[in-house]
DNA sequence: TTAAAATATGATACCGGTATCATTGTGACT
DNA sequence: AGTCACAATGATACCGGTATCATATTTTAA
């Protein structure tokens, strides 16, 4: 129960009583609604001024079937590209009247379909989900309730749903030829955790690709899998190169793990990029200004929540002709590292 | 409008209608009230399972004046401290069945105050905010709508909320004597903005108030406001070698700033802390593995985030005897750049 | 001047849950 | 058997907005 039981907030009928009007009025003028007199608008806000009205969306939800709400699920917070994405989709939502609804999933599909039906037992008008891993049960919901999603981080002809991101496959890939066109021999690879994890998956097959596409075998022992933690691509450095003496570059699939191998490799006294190359993925601020400036795939996050955000208004305005694949690219980073 | 206008939910009507009760049966049974009995329970449940229900939070707000929604407000995602501060009160509050409104407001309280309105207006059932620093007319609304309110990151007996941190002035004091009875003798700052950011103003005035203690009077071309981020602190620093050739220390505000001045010196052959000590604040992940790991100020974020939900959600169920300062602590992490 | 059209306002009902109070059923104990 | 207490269920109304349709007012057209 609330603090005090009997607390009477301000109601529009409050409002319309001190104006003047009928509470639909005031409800019209409130929401400014063409049909009502300059003049009476203004009662109106001197009312809703004056009793310091805020509206109850929740009742206003109920009776338009808008909940002026969009939820947005990403794999974990504790990761600067997701929470700048958020940051990025909340700036574009607020000044249309937008409220975001966020939730992290920490990668388990189970848990994402949990927050999805969270959110729409609070009706949010669009969902914007991280990558096409999802539940059969939640894709069912979504279909059943029909909620407007957006996929974002990772493009796919697979997936049911609108996508906004790019392919990480392709980055990764090019990222490798990159590496392979500078020479290097015997590139080692530290991804991320593979499971539910697509723009893991496809990081990994773009690295796969671009070895065998030169007529090398992928060497499974030249891999790690790694959490997205400094310390653990520390780790997958050190067992990189304790087992395999011959590596000459390291691509590690995001910045963290990629400067998590960079201070083992200081740690040994191993020169970067004299005796090892390295590059990363995902172009972080510290890479940036880092000496050596770290070689990396620049991911357009600030647009992908622009696009995405922009996407899911115009899905809940009802909108048509958007493009179900929205591949905003990416940029090869050549730096100091590689 | 929706994508498909004329779509009918499955309401709790329907789930009674299968199931042959009344719709308020069905909501008890669905709400685990004690008052149904077992059989009947298992009837709803099927139903509602096989019409694959989700009940309108909307609705259910509205008649039990109970959103189940908690508004969090903090400066910016773009600050792993504050994005790892949000995914701890999220994870506490989703088995509890709260939904996390999420807002940044980029330090600024007018924007906070937006936000706030957003939120009661979702009838938000508790607040947690980030700071002191609140406008006149938020505190108003807060109090008028008596939303119970949290206060994370400082604590003060200024405010008038519930606050859940530890001292930023008590820990920049500390860190600043460390420094002194290292044998630093000039100790620079580089502090974070300080407009409408109780934290920076703190951590500023600890800092002075060490350099005090000890009979030195505080040189203001010593200190440095900065942006939060690597590369203003880089900039601050550079400002601080070239203005002042005796500097022997630097006391930055936050670990991203001191990683900025850490690479600046590693740009101009600045030796880490031979020539100068260094010393940051937040011990953020990449701060203790680095090599020269970085001296800095732990801070207990996650326990902040876990005290606040847990005391947000005692403030929603009405329980007395909640302490109004709750001081988590820190602890000063010598390690090796200072 | 008057009908028709356009504009502004109001009355009522409804959104989909649940609080509240009434009712029925069930067993326990005189 | 009768009274009582309690458990289980239901009928109704209400939360606070707004959709919908009706009505009143003003403007335009004829």
């Amino acid at each position: 129960m609330p603090t005090n039981p009997d607390h009477k907030p301000v109601t529009i009928r409050d409002v319309a009583r001190l104006a003047g009007v009928s509470p639909i009025t005031a409800s019209r003028a409130l929401s400014k609604s063409h049909l009502v007199k300059a003049a009476t608008r203004k009662k109106v806000e001197a009312a809703a001024n004056e009793l310091k009205f805020i509206s109850n969306s929740a009742a206003g939800s109920l009776s338009n079937r808008r909940s002026n709400m969009v939820g947005i699920i990403v794999p974990t917070l504790s990761n600067a590209i997701f929470a700048d994405t958020i940051q990025s989709i909340t700036s574009s939502l607020m000044p249309e009247g937008f409220q975001a609804l966020v939730g992290s999933n920490e990668y388990c599909p189970q848990r994402e379909e949990d927050i999805i039906r969270t959110f729409i037992s609070h009706r949010a008008d669009a969902l914007i989900l991280t990558g096409h891993t999802h539940t059969q049960a939640a894709e069912e919901m979504i279909a059943q309730y029909m909620i407007p999603t957006v996929e974002i981080w990772n493009i796919s002809d697979k997936s049911k749903h609108i996508c906004v991101g790019m392919s990480n496959y392709q980055a990764a890939f090019e990222m490798t030829s990159f590496l392979i066109s500078r020479g290097y021999k015997n590139i080692g690879y530290i991804g991320g955790i593979l499971e539910n994890n697509d723009r893991s998956q496809d990081r990994m097959r773009g690295y796969q690709k671009a070895i065998e596409r030169c007529g090398w075998s992928v060497d499974p022992s030249m891999m790690r899998e790694s959490a997205y933690e400094f310390a653990s691509g520390a780790a997958a450095m050190h067992s990189l190169l304790t087992k395999s003496r011959n590596l000459d570059c390291v691509f590690a699939s995001s910045d963290i793990l990629a400067f998590g191998a960079l201070i083992e490799c200081q740690r040994n006294d191993i020169r970067i990029p004299h005796d090892i190359a390295l590059a990363g993925f995902d172009n972080t601020s510290i890479g940036a200004i880092h000496k050596p400036a770290l070689t990396t795939i620049s991911v357009p996050w600030q647009r992908i929540g622009l696009k995405a955000a922009e996407i899911a208004l115009r899905l809940i305005r009802g909108e048509a002709g958007i493009n179900k694949i929205n591949d905003l690219g990416f940029d090869l980073k050549v730096r100091d590292t590689a």
